[in-house]
DNA sequence: TCTCTCTGAGAAAACCTTTTCCCAAATCGC
DNA sequence: GCGATTTGGGAAAAGGTTTTCTCAGAGAGA
């Protein structure tokens, strides 16, 4: 009696190179050598080798290869942003860059938990990674594990880098001055800006260039309101920025996409329309709100899967042995327009 | 001279058996056998062993020990939801049951596109993985690449099983009756149910439950209104609920939050007060939605990390050799309750 | 003293592939 | 016809670990 249909599925062994090299009647160094075009041997031999491979179905088994060539091709990415709300993007760069060079990427979320970013580093060098990169929620703050001493190379995206390492993060300042600058072309002239806790070193890097755009245009600055992440804060700040006596705001900059959203809604709520008589920007790109809003959100992208695929070029480089530049590397962002900010005067 | 310090870094080579071995005086049967607590040797030779290898922070390589026990202590995990909406839960709860058995995940996002899937899925077995979680956005849905036929074992969660495969799936419709029976419990008596697209096989069963819940309560069934997962939608509902002069609801289950946040939106605009007036529940308790909403959302919670880390388990199991129960096991959601639906009568 | 049984530890095979070195046969130059 | 070179292909080591055998010596029983 053959296997039961209802029985457990049983699983198939691979087949090995010996198998191939038995089959079509060599060794296994010249089925080696058939199968990656290396060595001298006659056209049809070669043929004959591959042909076997194929009907068998071989395939090389990495491991072997990896022991042999002290090379895994494998990579360990290591994050503590739970929600994947800035890993995520990153995390598909990272693997764009790298599926087409047979790397595969180990996900390793470690919370803010010492013991378990261990855990997981140990379990990445034991599996011998060639190497490591580290991502975060914030770019001011240090994974809670210390990845300076590995065995390793390491890039760091977007979080902050141990020194002496390659760090690649988004111009920020850069993003700021992309959407303030897109306001002032716009007309605008009273640009106020609402942002994130002031424990962020984002938030201030975005406020100077704030203050630094309005400068260059001649316009009066006003103090950047910081609060929190939130829609809360968002409304909130128009509270402030609309309940008063003073000129009013005709534009409004937000430190991300969820201060954006609070902002319009309180807009709405209190008569004032965007983007006729106030334009609103907000910073992340995250689609799923900016596109929800009403009316859609304009925001500015940091081009996290461009960074992905730039970090996932460099650790590459570094593992060939190619020494990269230390230091932090930032990345421009770019503004996605919708409709949010208004239209040109003319247009 | 020696390195220098501005150098590029220089990685160190990791310790091998042999090298503890030899600074032990034993053979590397011997040492082996001492680090794994296995074979015949007075406890002195153990230990001196033991702290050889401690003292010269020997680890062993995980490619030769997965190349002898054809065991990588790896799995991959397969998704085709690049946001990581469902997916990302569902990875921490897999990569929490498997971290402790010393098990690495390769997360692979393939989209919706087999060539990208076979791809990742080649690689994966190349790397010989002991096993494969699938998983996607939406659970009556195949990935793009057939899994059903590999030669390791696979778990399908929160995407359709192929036949006689284990599948893991939230049961829905246990959901929608917690929802429902939670409006009941709170006395509402007009409840109405605005959903997805038809396309999705769990709007029906969500509104198979939500009319099952409301005939046992001997309340009137509406007709679901279906439509998008969008905030948009759920403005439009909201036109249709209460723009006519009909008996309006006096409750929205919705089938998800986002729909939901639309709903409490529209209400708000039209003055009618949340949950005084109406009560709304969401779908899927995406935390920084629910409780971004004004006021914070109740909402129907699938226990995604639950699904993966019974997903990791399972996996587990059938790579042990033992069989497990073949087709789709429902894995039961929550309700967690904040303030949108109200209080009991005399809470 | 002779055999028998433990005890402690090492040799070697196995996992699978790649690569270096080597060898026999064939070809070439003269 | 003889040495020199080329050609086609194989043997073996290497990579690091685990496990099965094997074996020398020590102690025990007779």
């Amino acid at each position: 009696m053959s296997a039961d249909a209802e029985s457990a599925p049983v699983f198939a062994k691979p087949v090995t190179l010996r198998e191939v090299a038995a089959a079509a009647g060599v060794s296994v160094a010249t089925a080696s050598k058939a199968l990656n075009g290396q060595g001298r041997m006659t056209a049809e031999t070669r043929e004959r080798i591959r042909n076997t491979a194929r009907l068998l179905g071989f395939r090389p088994n990495s491991l072997a290869q990896s022991l042999l060539r002290r090379r895994s091709f494998t990579v360990g990415l290591l994050t503590n942003d739970t929600y994947g709300r800035f890993s995520l993007p990153l995390m598909a760069g990272v693997s764009d860059a790298l599926v087409d060079n047979g790397v595969s990427v180990f996900l390793c979320n470690v919370e803010d938990d010492t013991r378990l970013g261990q855990l997981h580093v140990e379990a990445m060098l034991d599996k011998r990674v060639d190497g490591i990169i580290a991502t975060g929620k914030r770019i001011d703050r240090h994974l809670p594990v210390d990845l300076s001493h590995l065995r390793v190379p390491v890039v760091y995206a977007f979080t902050q880098p141990d020194s002496g390492a390659v760090g690649l993060v988004s111009d920020d300042a850069g993003g700021a001055r992309l959407a303030v600058e897109h306001f002032c072309r716009l007309g605008r002239r009273r640009i106020a800006h609402v942002s994130g806790p002031p424990s962020f070193a984002v938030v201030h890097e975005r406020a100077e260039a704030y203050r630094a755009v309005l400068e260059e245009n001649n316009l009066a600055v006003t103090e950047p309101l910081l609060g929190a992440w939130s829609e809360a804060w968002g409304h909130e700040a128009v509270a402030k920025l609309f309940g008063g006596k003073g000129k009013r705001p005709d534009a409004v900059f937000c430190g991300n996409d969820q201060i954006a959203r609070g902002v319009i809604d309180a807009l709405r709520e209190r008569g004032i329309a965007v983007p006729d008589d106030v334009g609103v920007i907000g910073f992340d790109n995250w689609e799923i709100v900016a596109e929800a809003t009403r009316p859609p959100l304009t925001s500015v992208d940091m081009n996290l899967a461009s960074l992905g695929r730039e970090a996932g070029l460099a650790l590459l480089s570094l593992v060939d042995g190619q020494p990269a530049a230390p230091g932090i590397r930032k990345l421009p962002c770019r503004l996605v327009v919708r409709q949010s900010c208004g239209r040109p005067p003319g247009g």
